[in-house]
Parts: structure tokens; sequence; C-alpha cells
DNA sequence: CGGTGTCATGACATCGGTGTCATATGCGCT
DNA sequence: AGCGCATATGACACCGATGTCATGACACCG
């Protein structure tokens, strides 16, 4: 690869001067700025960025931590394309301060953060964002003292900046919208109980019935586990099946996520219920390939990763030119409630045959 | 940031000194490496890439090119999740052999490819992947002459080193494995006819027919477009409304993805027509988070993306150590059928009600 | 005509490492 | 004791860019 020497041989003029025509940093006669850029061009002539950043102590280089590369290969995931949006949201803009972003990719084993932030460490890089694979309180501090960090998706209790998604305010909406719908009997189908997401979608939702003076019947509350076991759909079906089963039958259902509502349009169709008609089917993300997809349409509540994404590199690029006093606790971002076929209003009275297959085997 | 001077300054020794203890390629005493470990960890001293690399020469870099990250954004994108398992896989063979990804995303804009290049130069990559979003020939030849490179998911006509998808085989395999079952009339939904992939299956689909002297009937072929129209259930719907109103129904219905599948999932149930019983329907990608979560779960064509990116990542590292002699045709990877539970053997005579909904509107 | 200021350019040091070569120390052997 | 040799360490140059300062050429002014 040419130098900048080489540039300045070809020319006849000194390194200081191609120096000078690459950074318009100083004056340069016309006659000799057009005999370096042909020398320049003959040359195929690229700076170097090693021996810029070395000199200028500043590398340009943020660093970008996830897990999603490897995690949307397993459907265990609960969550795994979101990160995906949140990088890019990110890129977007990282991209346009004239920054580069070096992605490093966990694997799905925290275990080896410690070595990817090395290496950041080695490329000097000037910020870090980690992004979780979801929405979850971080349990190690990570390593890395002295560079600015932006938590994405998850959060800390050592005051590290993070963005995360409004899960309450995003169940609470899209409940409301449910319940403007006319509905009454709203169950709703929970991702593990254990996960954050799940612990702060279902205060929204009961939050949503409480104002509307529903009551609230824990038998309506069903809790599965998406983790791509093979029981998957039985423990979906189980807790249809109790659903359908009760004295009051539910008119809607809110499910933990759109993936999950996929598979309740498929259950519920075995079991004669009709959606919309016999029972209306909400989400959770508007992961669009599925609710744009389903048929029919999926209601769901938006989770903007992308913009969460796009925060954070602006936190962090803030953080960096200095400005920013960035905010204590996590920045909630929320995102809008997509109305769609699937949510409509409830008969006055539901008469389908419910078939219980309770005790059924995967096919 | 500490530098190797200050180590060796704290340690009471040369900078030299230091280097060697940090790349083991002298001997030093045990009294001396004590000393200086001493001190870089007392300062936490983390060497400089950029230092490095300016003197070796060598950036230890990989650019890779993708629009994965913003592709996934658009529910245009026929095949914007795959992007994703091709990076995954080329990132764990690249991670493998030490060198770290660059990774650089178009933003859906090809016109931004040599700006990346340009980047990429600067950062004296070693090598580059460029991953195209679908299956398709390149029309541009990349910049960054010198530098190898190897194209996934695309090609060119110029022998540039390419990893592609067999998609001809993909269904000619599946299109036998719905043969076996016992089909006999097997419809086609395809993807846009314009794309590589549509052509090549189509191929594979016609052969697998003819070997097994099933007449191809051009009426059993429907092209949609998923390229997130509005109409695009109404296509669909209209392709199955032809299908299901001809003299022979079909008794299986091969669609060009997973998520075309999904879509007529919906829609057969809502003509009356049961999947499997009625009708068996397979998709193509075995994208899981579809296959495996549609009640009845996906028999589909696996489409290897990951192993096609670590394909990929090898062949650059084999023409980076000067050993490949890379092939100058396409190298096709693939897949395996996913047999699942919505492929069955068909009824002798297929009885239910067809309902022509053609002409129907967007919900 | 000489003094002063501006413009254009180059010489040289420097950033943080590593390659080359020189030097100092210690040990075994004759 | 003197020689040879291996081991341990340091001085110095260099990689490719840029910051600092100096210098040469010219125009302008009194």
């Amino acid at each position: 690869m040419a130098t900048i020497y080489d540039v300045a041989k070809r020319a006849g003029v000194s390194p200081k001067t191609v120096s000078r025509v690459l950074n318009r940093d100083a004056p340069v006669s016309t006659k000799t700025r057009k005999a370096v850029n042909a020398a320049m061009d003959a040359l195929g002539y690229v700076p170097s960025h090693a021996a810029r950043s070395i000199k200028s102590n500043k590398s340009g280089l943020i660093g970008l931590i996830t897990g999603a590369i490897s995690n949307a290969d397993e459907v265990a995931a609960p969550a795994g394309l979101p990160e995906l949006f949140i990088v890019q949201g990110a890129q977007a803009v990282i991209e346009r301060s004239q920054k580069t972003l070096l992605i490093s990719d966990t694997g799905g084993r925290l275990d080896r953060v410690p070595d990817l932030i090395r290496t950041f460490q080695e490329h000097r890089v000037e910020g870090i964002l980690y992004i979780a694979d979801h929405h979850k309180p971080l349990d190690m501090a990570l390593p890395g003292e002295g560079i600015p960090k932006v938590l994405v998706n998850c959060f800390d209790d050592l005051g590290t900046p993070a963005v995360v998604p409004d899960d309450q305010g995003g169940q609470y909406a899209l409940t409301n919208a449910v319940i403007a719908e006319g509905h009454k009997r709203i169950a709703y189908l929970t991702l593990a109980p254990a996960l954050e997401a799940t612990k702060l979608r279902l205060r929204g939702y009961r939050h949503a019935l409480d104002e509307a003076d529903i009551p609230f019947d824990g038998g309506l509350v069903q809790a599965t586990d998406l983790h791509g076991s093979q029981g998957e759909h039985q423990l979906i079906w189980d807790a249809l099946d109790k659903f359908f089963t009760a004295d009051a039958q539910p008119t809607a259902i809110c499910c933990g996520n759109d993936r999950l509502a996929m598979a309740v349009y498929g259950i519920l169709r075995r079991r004669g219920i009709s959606v919309p008609e016999d029972c209306s089917v909400v989400g959770f993300d508007d992961h669009r390939t599925i609710s744009e997809t389903l048929f029919p349409a999926l209601t769901t509540a938006e989770l903007p990763y992308s913009a969460m994404g796009a925060r954070a590199a602006q936190m962090l690029l803030g953080l960096l030119s200095g400005e920013g006093r960035p905010a204590t606790t996590p920045i909630k971002i929320s995102g809008e409630v997509k109305h769609r076929a699937s949510l409509v209003r409830p008969r006055s009275r539901i008469t389908q045959n419910v078939v219980s297959l309770k005790g059924r085997t995967e096919t």
C-alpha cells in the first residue's frame, strides 16, 4: 500500500505538503495541489487510519457488544431479533457522526465480554454500547474502566447510563386499546414470569384493568415459556385450555410477544375458535414479519428497538463530546399500539363448541 | 492511556524489554518479567493495536459489508434476516482465526458501498466479505483492487470467489419429500419471478416432478410478490383462489418462503381448508421463528445461511494465507429438508367446501 | 531601496510499538 | 586466568502520519 512518502516523491513535494492537501488545514498552491492529487490517484493512495490515530490519539471507533448475531440462531432467545434493530438504530447515528462501529458478538456467552472489551481497548475505542438480548438487569460490572458506556435493553445499579423499553407503558396502552373495543374478559398469556418484561407488562395490564374497573382475574393469566422447548405448543395449548373451559371465557387474549400470538392463532383454529370473530388476539413487539404477515394481521404494541439504539448512540456521543450529563435512571422508550385486524369488538355471546384436547401429545 | 514507555519506566526496564514480555519472543528473566507484569497491571496497560499494525503492516481486520442490519427493518426485504445468519457464521470463523471483524452496513443503499470500502482501506483490512440481501447476480464490480474478496449470497461474472445457496437442490429435495408422501397435485406459490431464487427453485421443482413422471401444470404455479405491498394478502388470496377453483385441486402447496407459508395458513383456514388434513403446506428457508412456532409446525427446506457465512470466511482466510486457489464458479451450499407436521399423506379425495372470496378487499 | 508581513513549503520531532544490532553479565572449559 | 558462548538487556531506527518551527519567495509600504 502506497504511503504519503510515495505520493510526495511522485509529486515532487514533501510529505508534509501531501498531508496538507489531504487535510486542507493550510494553504497549498493550486498547481501543487493538482500534482499531489494526481499522484494520489495514480498510486491509489489511501491514508492509514492506524498512523493517524497513533498520532492524534483518537481512534474514531465506537465498540458495540451484542449477542444478536448469534442469538438469532437460537429459537431459545425470547427476543433475539430485536437486538438487531437496536444495532441498526445505533449504526445509523454513529455513522452520521463520522465514527466507525466495531461490532463484537458474545456468541451468547457472557463470559466472553471481558475479552471483547479487551480487544476494544486495544483498538482504543472511544465509547462502548452494550446491548442485551432482552430487557434485564445486568448482574456484572463491565470492565473497561474509564471508557464511557451506555447500556441498551438492560440496566445496572451503578448508575451506568441506560436505555430500556417502556414495557409497562406499552402493555398499558395495548390493554387500553383492547378495553376500548369493549372487551371485559381479557386473558393474558405471558412470557416466562422471571423476565423483566413480564413483570413490567403485567403491571401495565393490571393498571389498565384497574382504571377501567375491570376486576383482575388470576385465572385469566397464564405463563408460558418460549425457550424453544419441545413442549412449547403443549404449554400454550394447556394455557388456552384453562381459559376456554372456565366459566366465563375470554373475548380477547394478550400474548407475551408476536411469536406467541402466531402459535395461538394455530391452536385457536384447531379448537374451532376464529380470530378475530370469536376471540381477539394481540401480541407484543410489532415484529412485522409476523404481525403484518399473519392472517388476520396482528394488533400489537410496537417495541421501538431501533429508536432505543439511536437514542443510546446519541447519549454516548453526548458523553464523548462532554456535553451530556446523562440521567442516572434508565431512559424509557415507548412505542405505539398498532391496531390491526386481529382486534375487534367482542360478540355479545360466544357460542362455539369448545373441545378440550388437554393431554394430547405434540405431533 | 498508558504506553509501553510508562510501563518500562515503572518497572525500571527498557521499552523493548516490556515488548518482549508482551510477545514472549525472547528470553526474559523471571524477576524482570514479574516486575513488568506488575507494572502493566498497576497502570492498566493495554497495547495499542494501531501502533502495532503500523509497524507490522498487518491490521488483523476483515471487512464485512452487509445490508442486514438495515434491511431487517423493511418488510420489503424478501430475505433480510438471512443475512444475519450469514454474518453469524462468518463471525464465528473469523474470530477463531484471531482476527477482528469490521462490520459495515449499506443501509440498503448500494451506492454507499464504495465509501464503505474506502473506510475499510483506511483501516487496511486484509480481506472483504460482501453479503447480499438475497441470492442475486452482482451487477457492479466492487472497488478495492488488490484486496481479496469473497461474495456471499451473490455472484459476478468476473470470477470473484462466491458462496451461494443451493436453491435448485433445496427445492428439488423438498418437492421430492412432498412426492414421497404420495402427492401428485403439488401447487407452487413462488416469490417474485425475477428473483434468482425463484428461477432456480422452479427448476428444482420441475426436475422433481419430471423424475416422478408427474406432468407439469402451469396452472399450479402462481407468483406472488412479498415486497410488503398493501395488496400482499390479496395476491396470495387470488393465487389460492385459482388453485382451489380449478378442476383438480392441489393436495399440497409449496411456498416461496416460510413467511409466505404463514400467510397461506391463515388464508386456507379462512376458506375452511385445514392444514395438513385437507392440504399440506411446505415453506422454504427454515426460518425457525416461523417454522417451529406455526401450528402445525412447518415442513420446509433449510437454507443454511450460517454455513454459507462460515464457508465464505474460510475461503477468505484461505486466500489470505495463500493456500487456497478458490473455485471460479460459486460454491453451492445445501441444506436439509425439515419434515414437520404440515406435510402428511393426502386424503384420497378432498371434499371440503370451497368458498370463492375472489375480489374481496383487504381488511 | 530596505523593512515587514504573508504565503507556500520543507526539515524535523513525535506518536507507540517492534526489528536489528550492540553490549553486559555470567558460566563452563582448557 | 583467559577464552568462547549463551543469556539478558538496552540503544536506536523505523513504520506512516501530523504538529511545530524555520525558511524562501514575493508583494507592499514608507
